[in-house]
Parts: C-alpha cells; structure tokens; sequence
DNA sequence: TTTACTGTAAAACGATCGCTTTACTTCGTC
DNA sequence: GACGAAGTAAAGCGATCGTTTTACAGTAAA
C-alpha cells in the first residue's frame, strides 16, 4: 500500500464517518499515519484531497456496480451498504457541504453522477428494448432514494426501490 | 418580526447555503443583524441553534404540504424547491455533518422523518383503501430520490418521482 | 560518493472557531 | 422616576483551522 493509498483510504473514511469541514488536516495526517508535510507534496491542498478521494471512491463504486441487469444494480447498493455504511452519498455530501462553489469537487462529483446516469440509461435501454427517458429518470430517481433513505431507515429503503425499479422496468416492456 | 425570528429564518438561509460546519456564529449573528450576546442568550449554543432552525423548517415544510394525494404532495415539493431553493434535504444534510453524534441534532431530524413517513404512509391508505407498508417505503424513497436528485438534475427529478409514485399508486389499486 | 527522492517531527503562520465577558444604551411598565 | 428586560459594541477566552516552513533521516540510483 503506497502512500498515497494510505492518505485516501484513511481520509475517504474520515470524511463519509465525520463530514468534510469536521474533518481538520491533523486528523487526515494522524489517521493516514503521514506527516502533514507529505500530505501536502501529495495532495496539494485540502479541497484537491477532497476531490482526489471522490474521483476514487467513483472508480471503486463503479467497479463494485459492475451488474447487468437494473436489479442487480440496486441488490450491489444493498450491499455496498451492508460494507461501507448508510450515511448517504458521499459526493451529494461533498457537494452540499461546499456549497457547490469548490470547482474541482463540483467537477468530481457532476462526473461521477453523469457516469451513473448514462449506466442507468444504458441498462433501462437492454431490458426494454429501446431507450427510455422518463423512466431512466425515474431509475436514477429510485437510485438516489434508496441511497438517501437507508441513512435512516436501513437497507429496507433499498429493497423498497429494487421493488419499484423492477415494477415500473415491468410496466414499461408490456 | 421577533429577534427569535430574524435569527432563526437568516439562519437557515445561511445553513442552506453554504452547510453547518462551514457556517460560523459570525456569519450567523451578522446575518441576523445582532449581536452575538444576544444570540446566545436566546439560543445557547451553535447546536441548539441548529436544531432550532430544524425544528422551525419542519413546521413550515409541513405546513406547504398539506395536500390530500400523493400526487399533490410531490406538486408540493415541485414548487417548494422552485420557491427554496435544490440543494439536498437539509435535515440529512445536518445529520451527515454532523456524523449523527449530536443528540439534540438527531432528534430533530428523526422527529422530521417520522412525521414524514407517517403522512406519506396515511395519504397511501386514503388513495389505495389499505395501508400498503411495501408501497408506503416505495413513496417514501421516491420523494427522499427526488429532493436529493433534484440537487443536480433540476425539477425533471421531482416530475419523474411523480409519475413513479402515480403509476405505483395505479398498479396497487387494481 | 554524490545526488535526488521521499519521508519524518515539530514549530509557527495568520485567521477563524465557538463561546463568554465587560461595560453601556434603550425602552416600556409599574 | 426607578427598574428590569432586552438590546448593543467590542474585546478576549483557549482551541483549532489550513498551510508553510525549518531541520533532518533513509534509501536507491548514477
């Protein structure tokens, strides 16, 4: 594990456990067992360490979502759950918490979003047949609910919109 | 208008915008046009603060939603994110800052989502005849995705959790 | 053996944090 | 006309913020 591992799995933790701004440098550097020193030649400065971590937790996301089916989509965010906690998205956080006006975090996290969207869109499109706007939207809709839910009501929230998902995909190929 | 209320409502407004941590008793009492002794002696601490400002957010959400259908009720949200403002529920994102260890935090934002639950799960039961648990969660979930999507993709969230919420309402009944 | 890289510990930068205090005004009410 | 309630401005509390700096150690290639 490089050091530059350590600092960003160590911080991605930090930050989804406590928030962003909660989050101060020494905690980052004590918990990545770094000196502030290398955190900084590593990451320049707070709000890129922010921005980096998004961009990999997106890859890790993606790579743990890799299903082919919109079911088998929200049975990967039930147990993405399950191992890393409920406590809402981390990139809507992230945004939320800046304000929206940190460019390179607003940036990490439209990117992240547009990629699922365009997954969504592309898994609604080989169960129906054809490529169906309203109801991707809906999908991604679905999607986003289950996630924020489960930070209060557990993984029953996300079963609720596996349920739903599969119910509006069924409504739409008859 | 009060001292309590030009605190409470600048307040929001400022937590709103720019997040909880992110936002100091400065901002706050210049905000408020008042000093910040006078802040304290009317609110206590930045917690309470907070908690407050949820408390008085959850009146008045409730008191814009006072509709008797499903369907009105995200009509309801439609227009209260043109009129508020799309940045995310405000009370996850005071339970996501705060990492869920300020009691008097949790509670207002449980007390929220309880109320909440329980209005969607009586509007199911007037517009399907039985209380539907299965599809009260679904409703639910879908009005927390759409709040949440709406952040990044605008009102077409809110309309596509709509006709969601519709078309499994219709699908219940038959 | 020198050079370059990567790391450490620790102090310090000015600013800001949440919060308290001191000293003083303004105002309606009895 | 005295009094308490409710407000002000401004300084200061110790702590922490994000960031930079100084001074030094280990290692591996040239």
């Amino acid at each position: 594990m490089t050091t530059m591992d350590k600092i960003l799995s160590s911080s991605e933790t930090l930050f989804d456990r406590h928030g962003f701004t909660a989050t101060g440098m020494d905690k980052l550097t004590q918990g990545a067992g770094v000196s502030s020193r290398t955190l900084y030649k590593h990451v320049g400065s707070k709000n890129a360490l922010i921005a980096r971590v998004l961009d990999e937790r997106d890859r890790r996301f993606a790579q743990f979502m890799e299903d082919d089916t919109i079911e088998a989509l929200f049975n990967a965010l039930e147990e993405w759950g399950r191992v890393e906690g409920r406590r809402g998205c981390l990139f809507l956080r992230a945004l939320s918490e800046t304000g929206g006006d940190t460019p390179e975090i607003k940036e990490a996290v439209l990117a992240h979003k547009m990629r699922m969207a365009k997954r969504i869109a592309r898994l609604v499109e080989q169960e129906t047949g054809d490529s169906d706007a309203a109801l991707t939207e809906q999908i991604i809709v679905l999607f986003e609910g289950a996630a924020a839910a489960a930070a209060y009501r557990g993984e029953q929230a996300v079963a609720a919109a596996r349920q739903a998902a599969v119910a509006l995909l069924a409504g739409a190929c008859s």
